[in-house]
DNA sequence: AGCGTCTTTCATTTTTTACTGAAACAATAA
DNA sequence: TTATTGTTTCAGTAAAAAATGAAAGACGCT
């Protein structure tokens, strides 16, 4: 039906968009939408039909998705074409996501504001002082941040975290 | 000393990077950068010099950043420039960028998901059945997303947040 | 009103990022 | 081995995003 097929188009469009606003490539974005959604594992000129890109594009994005562990191949006996799906269990896809972005912009962030701290050690001056006092800050605040984003992607269920936050406010 | 200057001129360059793999612009986060660590308030003409950047870029990108309301404009008495200096507190800002994101992107999206949902209710086929579970799981995910988010951003404090998931795992 | 200082806007340019398509490569079948 | 089918790469191109700089606007002072 029509309807639905409205409806999958703009959900993909708009995951796509959702994706670029957080810093991630509108294409992957759109083939992991159209992934999530899409039963049978879908071929490389399945996607690049249903979203008009070209081959390299699918491709690239698809190996991509695959690092992440958002997707993986298929390959069906007897059949040399390789098919992809998505990892479909929402918390699933979500710790998966946090603990690729922790591994990939987390911890090297981290480790810069260390270095950036370390390197105005001795010095005594005020501004020296503000910078190293800011750094240091931000430096506690990103580890406890990357320590409670490590359990909860460590937990088995997202309903344990609304309970636990229960203990809050 | 140089030292300072280079240590500096480091957080300034990474934070920027870091803006960016998360959809902000570089140029933003750059200020942000230097605001952070610096003590009195700057003036567009101070930032320009800083980072050598053009008049109307740092101009454009203040506004953002006091939109956002992670900078504020100060007026000296008797003088008719405008400085800026920003949020301070590490907490304060997180709460800030909290809030801030889940009203530009999270909604909306969770409304847009919604909608999506509800444009295929009537159907009956397997591919509609499947497309309705996903969005509808999105959905609820992501609306639990936001509510922990809202608490945690109201919480008065970032050791609350430590002590609460202490319950986790 | 006229002048100096500072702010704002925006058409153009530059830079960055993403995409294309064709060629090279790999694997299997005939 | 050669044809066939599918995958991978990447130089060149296109599109999107961000930055520039100059002109226009605003404000207060004399």
């Amino acid at each position: 039906l029509a309807q639905l097929t409205a409806a999958r188009d703009e959900f993909v469009a708009q995951w796509g968009a959702m994706g670029s606003s957080w810093g991630i490539n509108r294409t992957m974005a759109q083939i992991h939408a159209l992934l999530i959604i899409t039963t049978p594992p879908l071929s490389t000129d399945d996607i690049m039909e249903e979203l008009k890109i070209s081959r390299g594009n699918a491709h690239m994005n698809l190996r991509e998705l695959v690092g992440w562990g958002l997707v993986r191949s298929v390959i069906r006996k007897g059949e040399r074409k390789e098919y992809f799906e998505a990892e479909k269990d929402v918390w699933k896809m979500f710790c998966i996501i946090v603990r690729e972005r922790k591994r990939r912009e987390i911890r090297p962030a981290i480790n810069v504001l260390k270095s950036c701290r370390e390197r105005v050690d001795g010095l005594k001056s005020p501004e020296a002082k503000v910078f190293a006092a800011q750094t240091q800050a931000l430096s506690e605040f990103m580890e406890m941040a990357d320590g409670v984003l490590s359990k909860i992607a460590r937990s088995e269920q997202s309903t344990v975290v609304p309970w636990a936050l229960k203990f809050l406010t």
